[in-house]
RNA sequence: GUCCCCUUCGUCUAGAGGCCUAGGACACCGCCCUUUCACGGCGGCGACAGGGGUUCGACUCCCCUAGGGGACGCCA
């Protein structure tokens, strides 16, 4: 039996990092077996679903790499199809018209609640005959006694009482059919053999193994994989900064990043904190899966993502990197080879956009020296050598990491001073105060015009500060 | 409220009765490297929710309590 899995989102809003930890563990468990991978985008919500969610849930996938083998299939194109079961469960008896009003339904919950008991529908249509032309949904007949078993490979063995559950509605007044419903029918026509999905779902699932039973079918495999909450412990939400999974894609996280980063949340192996996609796929199981939900930690994602950015090939970043120096409005063709300045800067950011700040200095100047760099390093004591510094440079013949480093090194000798007091000032003065690399590099890389213009703007900040 | 689930350092996690003086990672704090910032190296801080059992022995098994999460929709 080939392995089939799927992510089946909503399409009433982004792809959330939860949506996409769940599509990872679906995939990572596809292709790990061998298997088939499905999209189905669940949006029988004509209300709340839109067309922009899809494409966003569209570009999420694609930006993270979780290439799908079948779909995406919307439930909306099938709708015939979902008739037709419901038909059958009402030819059968297994379901039945309900024209209980919403304010029945209204005051039943209340009544119960105020009873201290679970709110659910009373079978009060069950026996009654309703007339199909008047406005009805059909429910469908849940049992009433004994008990549903949900095996789950992460939760074990899940016993709920055939009591706790009520008549739930198949099928709206308008015709439409509901989720328990469609998943169920989809699951089964698609061939899905692991329904792999938030925890939230669990508390479903044994509605969808009656109704599955109803329909004469075998239940999949069920996995039930653990929230994701925000940094406090909370629901994840808007306030917990990114969203979005492209929001990350926006500041700058690389997909392997995040992908590494949801990988480790709810899952481990030995004490391996880093993996490639091949890895995941090879070492993945989701019998390893955690039950507890976890907290997101934005440091680690981000630790993690400093860790891709210094180790991956410096022209893929270089790559990706001119986005994020456009949105700064730097065109890199204008100053120093793009791919010298990211082998330069590479290990000193944790984002693409980090990494582009701190790139700045070597297509531009900049408007102010750094506060705090300034105190340090551009005091009169530093007026001395930057003069130097500029007369050297401006007579340097040769334009070449060695040669300037001989060029620093002569006025530190002259001077009879150590190398920082001459390093420093000119640092400061040639990058503003941004982390930089060593200095002989830094100046070969920004170019004589560009320093000398700046220690000129250096010498100019010291007298004005007296 | 009812039902379901969960509970190891601040966070992610290892731990399948003795291997635990509870291991690793992020963060934090020191030190080293160093012309800045990083990187890297070394070290430190820091947890079994509480209470009962079972057992020669419990982080591991059972029960209770507490806390957290989820579900209880003509949402998915």
């Amino acid at each position: 039996m080939t392995i089939k899995t799927r992510f089946a989102p909503s399409p009433t809003g982004y792809l959330h990092v939860g949506g996409a930890r769940t599509a990872l563990f679906s995939w990572l468990y596809a292709r790990k077996h061998g298997g088939r991978f499905v999209l189905r985008i669940e949006d029988t919500d004509l209300e709340r679903s839109t067309a922009e969610s899809v494409n966003a849930i569209l570009e999420g996938m694609t930006w993270l790499g979780l290439e799908y083998d079948e779909g995406p299939f919307y439930q909306t194109q099938r709708f015939d199809r979902y008739e037709e079961v419901i038909q059958q469960l009402m030819d059968k008896g297994l379901a039945y018209r309900c024209n209980c009003s919403r304010e029945r339904l209204d005051e039943l919950r209340e009544a119960q609640m105020k009873r201290k008991e679970k709110p659910r529908y009373d079978g009060h249509c069950r026996h009654q005959h309703v007339d199909p032309n008047e406005p009805h949904v059909i429910r469908f007949r849940n049992p009433q006694e004994g008990v549903v078993v949900v095996d789950d490979m992460v939760r074990g063995k899940v016993v709920f009482q055939n009591t706790e559950l009520d008549d739930l509605i198949i099928k709206r007044t308008d015709g439409s059919p509901t989720y328990n419903l469609t998943v169920v029918v989809d699951d089964d026509d698609m061939g899905i053999t692991h329904v792999i999905r938030g925890d939230d779902h669990l508390n479903n699932t044994p509605r969808q193994i009656n109704l599955l039973k109803a329909m004469g079918k075998e239940p999949p495999r069920y996995a039930h994989l653990p929230m994701i909450l925000g940094d406090d412990g909370a629901r994840l939400s808007k306030r917990h900064g990114a969203v979005s999974v492209m929001q990350y894609y926006e500041q700058g996280v690389l997909p392997e990043a995040l992908l590494n980063y949801l990988v480790r949340l709810g899952w481990s192996y030995e004490d391996q904190e880093i993996f490639s996609i091949d890895e995941m796929i090879k070492l993945f199981d989701i019998e390893d899966v955690n039950k507890a939900a976890s907290s997101f930690n934005t440091d680690k994602l981000l630790w993690l993502n400093q860790h891709y950015i210094k180790n991956d090939d410096p022209a893929r970043i270089a790559h990706m990197l001119s986005v994020h120096l456009g949105d700064l409005g730097i065109d890199p063709t204008t100053g120093p080879e793009l791919l010298e300045v990211v082998k330069a800067q590479q290990e000193r950011a944790k984002t693409l956009s980090e990494l582009a700040a701190i790139c700045t200095f070597y297509y531009k100047d900049f408007d102010n020296f750094d506060e705090k760099a300034a105190n340090k390093s551009l005091k009169p004591a530093a007026l001395e050598p930057l003069e130097r510094m500029r007369m050297v440079l401006s007579e340097q013949e040769e334009w070449s990491r060695e040669a300037l480093h001989g060029a620093v090194k002569s006025v530190v000798d002259e001077l009879e001073v150590g190398f920082g007091k001459v390093a420093m000032p000119l640092r400061v003065a040639v990058t503003g105060g941004a982390p930089s690399p060593d200095l002989d590099l830094t100046l070969f890389l920004v170019g004589r015009e560009a320093c000398l213009r700046r220690i000129g703007m250096a010498l100019e900040y010291i007298q004005k500060s007296q």
